[in-house]
DNA sequence: AATTATTATCGTAATATTGCAATATTAAAA
DNA sequence: TTTTAATATTGCAATATTACGATAATAATT
């Protein structure tokens, strides 16, 4: 199969999900670690910093983008990105959450 | 292809591209959230639970478990599952560091 | 020891992801 | 307006993931 049964589970849950999803992958963490160090840069710096070509950078902002994980703004020729700090409070909260919720001792 | 250049990576990308990747399915933080409602239980009540057969949800907790975001004990015919705080922890320090190092007008 | 209950593993079909070459698009510069 | 620079899209091959039926493994119960 290789198809989830994304009707079966809550908004919340398949939504977290397809962020998760974009953070599950060492390529696209570097990129973030690489935007943070930064601050800012456009897609060609990012091509230079990984050992990637550049058609999967680029794929590979799109999905960032696309969770809204980072955002990119046009500059002239080139598109300035940079992380979306929102979207990170957004995630610490979840897991925030678990912590609050869980007891430490379970079984 | 659909293979990652994991060794062009830092060793702490890769670890935590891989915690990710188990948060990044609805089923898997939909087990989540019912072991934190619970506290602790076996894996016929999650099975009772999400619309999903026996060997899907053994493989979901195998894979949890696999990168330390739960737990399981033996607890005489069947394990007992909890969430591991700890795992938790280790992901909100990563974004944590991501809201106290971005300026929040980049581009 | 045989049965039952609970969970794990294997095998496999359907689908998704990854990476890149080739090419397209877009906008500034010459 | 042709060229150049920067990024996006398409198409495809290799690999990974998802889900489940069948079956195995494990441990309590009868």
């Amino acid at each position: 199969m290789g198809v989830t049964k994304t009707a079966h589970y809550t908004e919340s849950q398949n939504q977290l999900a397809l962020v998760f999803k974009a953070l599950a992958h060492p390529a696209r963490l570097a990129i973030i670690d690489y935007l943070l160090s930064v601050d800012r840069c456009i897609c060609g710096d990012i091509v230079n910093e990984l050992p990637l070509a550049q058609p999967t950078i680029s794929q590979h902002l799109k999905e960032l983008k696309q969770v809204g994980l980072i955002q990119g703004s046009i500059d002239g020729k080139s598109i300035c990105y940079c992380v979306n700090p929102e979207m990170f409070n957004l995630i610490e909260k979840y897991l925030g959450r678990v912590n609050r919720s869980s007891n430490y001792d379970c079984c």
